[in-house]
DNA sequence: CTTTTTGAACTGACTGGTCAGTGCAAAAAC
DNA sequence: GTTTTTGCACTGACCAGTCAGTTCAAAAAG
């Protein structure tokens, strides 16, 4: 008998259902909510029926659980990999800092359901996802933590800096600045949204051009 | 008799009853949701009966919206009084943009389930108070949109900043980073985040000290 | 001053409906 | 032959909203 969760398990048809299942709860959750989304609704959108939802995962948190993991992998890999590549590059950490601002605004382009749920519910507390959500958030941040440290250490940055809180305040730049464009001017390129942002991390907001 | 508060009648006592079904709800709905959040709880934290929600509400929707109107009302006050006392004082835009924030973090401090609730719902699609949402959103955005817009007819700030992109992404990196430092490590003081946003904001990050 | 009336505010048991999760036999896919 | 999915009926808990009745302070009447 199979066991839900880990990635190596699941035949090629379970995991196609399973992906369904994803896609048919991140949009809906971020529409509604977790407790006014039914499983009812979730099965019906991935035309699936509601047994293969239970044969699929433990419970409707299970399957929460496991979306948010899933999704916020994908954020983690692409983070990392474009701090890298501008390493490679030889490009300093400003360069990694743009680079990341750009990949999180691609991220959100491609998933803005996602992203969505996940700012709803990370600052919640007293839920049962809770652990879960502190572990991903950790596992995001701690990139751009990494460059920050990196920056210091290398004498790019000042040593003033406070990794965490400038960290935060980073992701929330890009995560916000985001969502108001994905919500209230879809029409903006990303080039556009990523070149505002990039100018607000290089401080060139005030000065005449 | 007591005649006071906001428009239209309401005696002191039910004015009050109506503040004690906010506190109560805005902690409940912070901490689980609106919908996971019932009626039933948020009477008995207010210690007040079901039929008391009822006879001061029309709804649960209702109550929640009324609750966010007063909240952003709260907000929105102290981010224009930050900004009209710099410019009482001479300062700069640069000084005004730092005022609000502070003002900001501070909200953030006293209100932290307030605000929350505030991000865990204002980009949800398809709720009952969607429309309220936007209005409120833009009466607190629209302050920050003001002082960058009199920025650059300042000539202090350039004049090729995305005015709405750039207001949101700051109201982003201040919200990110005051949930983050109440959730995380609310043992740090309110100057030390606001200085750590300052630097940011005046792009004082990257070049040593 | 005392008694009666009024009505706004509040109460809590109750109702009708919803929903997570179960059980299972049969079909489909592999 | 085994795994996965289906369809559907069922249960038990939970919950938004209702309503007939209670409380009580202040106004009106005596």
């Amino acid at each position: 008998m199979e066991r839900s969760s880990t990635t190596s398990g699941g035949s090629a048809r379970r995991e196609a259902t399973r992906q369904k299942l994803y896609e048919a709860a991140v949009t809906l959750i971020a529409e509604q909510g977790f407790s006014a989304t039914t499983v009812d609704e979730i099965a019906e959108r991935a035309g699936v029926a509601k047994g293969t939802v239970y044969y699929n995962f433990a419970s409707k948190s299970v399957l929460f659980e496991e979306l948010l993991r899933h999704g916020v992998g994908l954020l983690t890999a692409s983070l990392r990999e474009a701090a890298e590549k501008t390493a490679g590059e030889g490009g300093g950490k400003v360069d990694a800092l743009d680079a990341m601002i750009r990949a999180g605004l691609v991220f959100i382009d491609r998933y803005p359901a996602f992203t969505q749920l996940y700012v709803a519910e990370l600052w919640r507390t007293n839920r049962a996802w809770q652990s879960t959500l502190m572990v991903v958030r950790q596992q995001a941040v701690a990139v751009v933590e990494g460059v920050l440290r990196e920056g210091v250490a290398d004498g790019e940055f000042s040593e003033e800096i406070d990794v965490p809180l400038t960290a935060a305040a980073l992701v929330g730049m890009v995560l916000v600045a985001a969502l108001d464009w994905k919500s209230f001017q879809p029409e903006r390129s990303l080039d556009d949204v990523h070149a505002a942002l990039s100018r607000l991390l290089q401080g060139r907001v005030s000065g005449r051009r």
